[in-house]
RNA sequence: GCCCCGGUGGUGUAGUCCGGUCAAGCAUGCUACCCUCUCGAGGUAGCGACCUGGGUUCAAAUCCCGGCCGGGGCACCA
């Protein structure tokens, strides 16, 4: 028993479910689980096209140059649903071609991420190692004459392709352009000297057709392969390749990507095809994505890190108390399209607070707390209920004394009038009698009133727990004015119980809101 | 500027391919009530939308054309 309670009430919990299934078989947590997976199944993916069981391939295509965010998620589990519902493989694959970008530690943020989201997947490797394939058919095209080796410096080339004509390069043979080539892959040529460009359509409307450089110089460090190569590829070679090596079959990416570079290349390399399906970035109200609009308040201490509950990263969503099923949801109740959306975070909260009400523990915490001192209150033995309705989530004493000093919210003292009635929860009622630095109250009686209000309180004595919690709100107002009070912390007073909480416990602190105890005294409200 | 792609209530989404059953469903939000020793959950009721103009048709959210608005692409980024 004295193991027990020295777990921390989430263990507590875990410990129970498991080993005591059939205490919380009738509970409605159980049923509140299956009303939600009812639910879930109820929203499912339309089906792909083009696609059989058993013979689909998907993939996860991060780029390693940021930490992983709650819309790298959501794409994520769309091809996880896929992939489940057509028994098919899964790659992660690291778009990790420009070594410039790429660091080591965004690596483990994806696969980390993926994971905790509920993620898995079937092959995982990094674009970077297949560098020789990727020459291979490099040499491919340029053999065949749909490529060829271009020093124009770069802003020649911008110019040329907005004018729609061809450089002096275009119309050199073969044979000299394999000589550069190899060249390049020699080391004799620095950055920007010289680049392979693809045969595309200079007069075309589609101007990513305008001989685009698929291969160029890039002399950096890569946090994987070291400085093995210095011949990098582009993206849009780069991924018709790979796509090929990977056998994947559907592509559903997020961001708006124009697919006929790709496809051209394709044809060429005399690659099969695959089904592409782009849907739109998942954007969540005054929460950019964005590195760009990131990184200068990481940069200038606007919030505490990359993991700061205002962030869209996974660590920020992680400590917010975001589930991942919810974000699992989520994500199926939303669906995937062209339309551009911007979610208010208030329906992700929503799918959370559902999943997290019947397993959450009932935890008093009183914000903004002023002293109460009642008259005439009886001594109490007491023996709360962590969950109003859920017996098994278990019980804690609370002896309250005499005469009690209690602290209850600011907010409520300031809303009543001396003579006004209300309930202390699970308590007693009173009646106010002073307000002020410290207010009084007397006792008025134990039986249940109705149409009083209802206050939590904490014991103003030794056990009483200082706890401040964060208060995340939207990083950026309308347009992208960063928004002044995007982070409140709200000091008060939680209850002896609070401390048998671990790091992570997420509870609920009754007429405040769903809390993850985020350090020792320091908690992050998820929501209401 | 050129090229793609979109525009259903405050927000998100269903319906649009194969026009009528959509005087538009669901979720969230808000309001009221019920329930509940929480401002949570649950229940009931209510509020609230087919960007715009024209065309085709007996009939258009759904098809066609123009406009407007939004997003993306036109990188030696992915």
């Amino acid at each position: 028993m004295r193991r027990v309670n020295s777990l921390s009430l989430g263990e507590q919990q875990a410990l129970l479910e498991a080993k005591y299934p059939e205490a919380l078989a009738a509970s409605n947590a159980k049923r509140a689980q299956q009303k939600a997976e009812d639910k879930a199944q109820a929203t499912q993916f339309p089906p792909l096209p083009h696609a059989t069981k058993g013979k689909v391939v998907l993939r996860l295509p991060p780029e390693p140059s940021g930490y992983m965010t709650i819309g790298h998620a959501m794409a994520g589990v769309i091809n996880s649903a896929y992939r489940d519902m057509y028994q098919g493989e899964l790659w992660l694959r690291f778009e990790d071609t420009n070594p410039r970008k790429v660091r080591k530690d965004y690596y483990d943020s994806f696969r980390d991420g993926y994971r905790w989201v509920g993620i898995r997947w079937d092959h995982e490797k990094n674009v970077s190692s297949d560098m020789e394939v990727l020459y291979f058919h490099a040499r491919r095209l340029v053999e065949m004459g749909e490529a060829y080796a271009c020093a124009c410096p770069a802003d020649l080339v911008k110019k040329l392709r907005a004018e729609g004509k061809p450089c002096e390069h275009r119309t050199h043979p073969v044979e000299a352009n394999l000589k550069v080539w190899e060249g390049m892959l020699a080391r004799r040529y620095k950055e920007g000297e010289w680049v392979i460009r693809l045969k595309g359509d200079m007069q075309g409307l589609d101007a990513s057709l305008r001989d685009p450089n698929i291969l160029r110089v890039i002399q950096a460090a890569h946090p994987v392969v070291g400085t093995k190569y210095v011949v990098w590829p582009v993206y849009d070679f780069e991924v018709v390749v790979e796509d090929k090596l990977c056998e994947v079959t559907h592509i559903l990416r997020s961001s708006e990507f124009h697919v006929s570079l790709q496809e051209r290349i394709r044809e060429l390399l005399r690659f099969p095809p695959v089904v592409v399906e782009q849907f739109s970035r998942f954007n969540f109200k005054g929460t950019p994505v964005s590195k760009r609009l990131l990184r200068p308040l990481v940069e200038e201490k606007v919030v505490s890190g990359w993991d700061d509950p205002r962030m869209p990263t996974i660590e920020g969503v992680k400590r917010r108390g975001i589930l991942p099923e919810a974000i699992r949801q989520f994500t199926l109740q939303v669906g995937y399209g062209k339309t551009e959306h911007t979610f208010d975070w208030t329906l992700l909260f929503a799918v959370n607070r559902k999943i997290l009400d019947p397993i959450s523990l009932r935890v008093y915490f009183v914000p903004d707390p002023v002293q109460l001192r009642v008259k005439g209150g009886p001594q109490k033995d007491l023996s709360l209920q962590f969950h109003p309705t859920f017996e098994g989530l278990g019980r804690r004493a609370v002896s309250v004394p005499e005469g009690p000093r209690l602290l209850v919210p600011g907010a409520d003292v300031d809303a009543m009038r001396p003579g006004e009635v209300f309930r202390l929860m699970d308590l007693y009622n009173v009646r106010l009698t002073k307000k002020g630095d410290s207010s009084q109250a007397e006792f008025v009686g134990d039986e249940r009133l109705p149409d009083v209000r209802k206050v939590q309180w904490v014991l103003d004595d030794s056990e009483k727990r200082d706890v401040s919690v964060l208060e995340p709100a939207e990083l950026f107002l309308e347009d992208e004015t960063p928004n002044p009070h995007s982070l409140r912390v709200r000091k008060g007073c939680a209850e002896a119980a609070f401390s048998n909480l671990a790091v992570g416990d997420i509870v609920q602190f009754p007429r405040y809101g769903f809390v993850r105890v985020d350090a020792p005294g320091r908690c992050v409200l998820a929501h209401p």
